[in-house]
DNA sequence: TATGAATGAGGATTCATTCAT
DNA sequence: TATGAATGAATCCTCATTCAT
């Protein structure tokens, strides 16, 4: 007997809701502290449908971490690596990410554990690893061609993506409840400063 | 009667193996993924002298956070915030940051669990912040001096110190697995330019 | 989906086993040398069903001790306090009650036990408390009664009512391995004295 | 070397001091919540000491039921059970033995432990018991002659005896917390007419 | 599919007791 | 004799997971 499309789209719903009280708690309490219990309750669900939709806390956890990043990955993709006026484009994307990250702080809280447990959580940190190389990766080109235009300062490109995505992460671990996306708009300037724009 | 001064040393020596060992798994496997029995075990004593020595788990994990902090507060406090050249002085303290950093691996993914789960653990990360404040807070006078000295370009000094801080703790993050120091040295010259060393 | 009957039925039913074991285990070798794991044993169940049904081991001791007092406290307040002849009422009630308390041996260890530590047991104390003055208080006004009708010897009827309790919780206390009925049975003239019928 | 009669003394003493914090502990927390350590820091010695003067704990929980009966044993056996006036005699002994047991609070706080789970504490039990029978033994003699001689209607001596004594245990269970000998009194007269007198 | 009772492994902690100093 | 560090058995409790309904 197949499923109703009403059904499914409640099923959906619901596999949904669990996520993300799962993602909010993980975040907020850590792996550990977080029981299916709670997220069930908080979700509105008996416990026993947690195991319905994610196999078990392990990979309850992994999606929480992998599934949104496929959105963010995009968000935070979304710029032009071959664009004319680099530094311009440059200066979109950093306002762009630094606005990302300033609203990210649930998410990024997931992210930090993941790296700062890797090997506990292998699985998701393979995936956020080969995000952060893609991501650098594309910062990187768009940094050479400007090195290439002359607009901005040689100097190796891939460490300079590297020092940036660092830049990112480290202001979103020191600034963890900073919600103040005026705050984070001051950091632009700086960011920047690690590409090497010539007469800035 | 007293303990002989032998007796105090031997005591001493145990309380230092079990931090060390604690150190190390709470950093490599987390919280609650470090018991007491594998920190025994680890130190070569029963789990019962782990409580001669720390009351309780989450004491055990407060010292381990806060007495290494007493060790590296010093050393990247160790810069002259009053250094005629600042430029030089920055370079010099940067070059030392970088190479400190690049050392710290297992304690520093201590501190980014702290900050993550800043609530779980409030009394440590209390510590950590306040160290963190001092820190930029020297740091942002030496920048202030070398703008007023012109040195430097004018910029807010405190967020240029924290978007340095979060360079340093971000690139610890990032580089998870790279305990490679010439690789870090080359970010040395990144963390610069977010001091806006004028004619560089 | 609701529990079927038979479910709740069968739930009830373990609940119950649960708690008879544990009141015989209290009673027999006291709150600490009860463990959860003998309880859960005795009862036929894993030791975490316990934790099913009851909080944490304090609340299944308050159980253990509120729970019986409920039945047994209709029991004994089974008596006319209002009866035209009182002597021949509180003959009556002296029996009834002797005969409650030859075969309590088992509730009342417990009992004692909770008096005997009232600052450990608070909560269940203050229950057995609030019956005992219910107790004392009912038996009081029958013998009020009976000294207003000349039947009684005039003396404090409170204390009266204390010295019979007392003196019934003092024969528990030191017949501690009779449960001979019989022998039990003697002391009801005794009992009956306390309340100073005249012309016996 | 012998010991010094100076030196013997202070061993003494801190015995004697040791039982004394453990009889209050024992009473007022019971067995298990009193450790060795506690009563070895409210006699000002180190855990290692009550070692020295008890062999376990075991040890010292019977002392500190068995010593201070030997004490009271005589004050309560303190009557002439050949009295001529047994009336009077009676009279006296009991508002002997109520002022006792309304100041023995915190060291029949332990009988009544002992009694409750006398399979636990069965050597110390075994002391109360033997002297609960002889207790028992010279008050019915004292009633029987009583009895012979007319002054105290004849009923079992044995049964009044024990009736007698579990008034006195009962009484000092019910009135855990009143330590007001005002209100013990009142109780002389209660006790009295188990006995039986005539005329009164 | 949804529910929640049942299970038991795992872990922090307490504390009597031993024993070296 | 006095001390207190060391030990590890014992116990409460949590929680992921299974499975009958």
């Amino acid at each position: 007997m197949p499923l109703s499309d009403a059904q499914v789209q409640k099923m959906k719903q619901k596999r949904e809701t669990i996520l993300e009280q799962a993602i909010q708690m993980f975040a907020e309490h850590g792996y550990n502290d977080t029981t299916i219990a709670k997220v069930a309750k908080a979700s509105g669900v008996s416990f026993g449908s947690v195991f319905t939709y994610f196999e078990n806390k392990d990979q309850l956890f992994y999606a929480a971490v992998v599934e949104p990043l496929r959105v963010y990955a995009k968000e935070l993709l979304d710029f032009d690596s071959n664009a004319e006026d680099t530094v311009a484009e440059l200066r979109k994307m950093v306002t762009a990410h630094i606005k990302i990250f300033s609203s990210f702080e649930t998410y990024l809280r997931l992210v930090v554990q993941v790296i700062g447990y890797h090997n506990r959580f292998a699985e998701p940190f393979a995936e956020l690893d080969a995000f952060h190389n893609t991501f650098r990766g594309k910062i990187g080109e768009l940094v050479k061609k400007g090195q290439e235009q002359g607009q901005l300062q040689v100097r190796d490109a891939n460490y300079a993506a590297t020092a940036y995505t660092s830049l990112l992460i480290g202001l979103r671990v020191n600034l963890t409840d900073s919600p103040d996306s005026q705050m984070w708009e001051k950091f632009v300037p700086f960011a920047m400063q690690l590409f090497g724009p010539k007469g800035e």
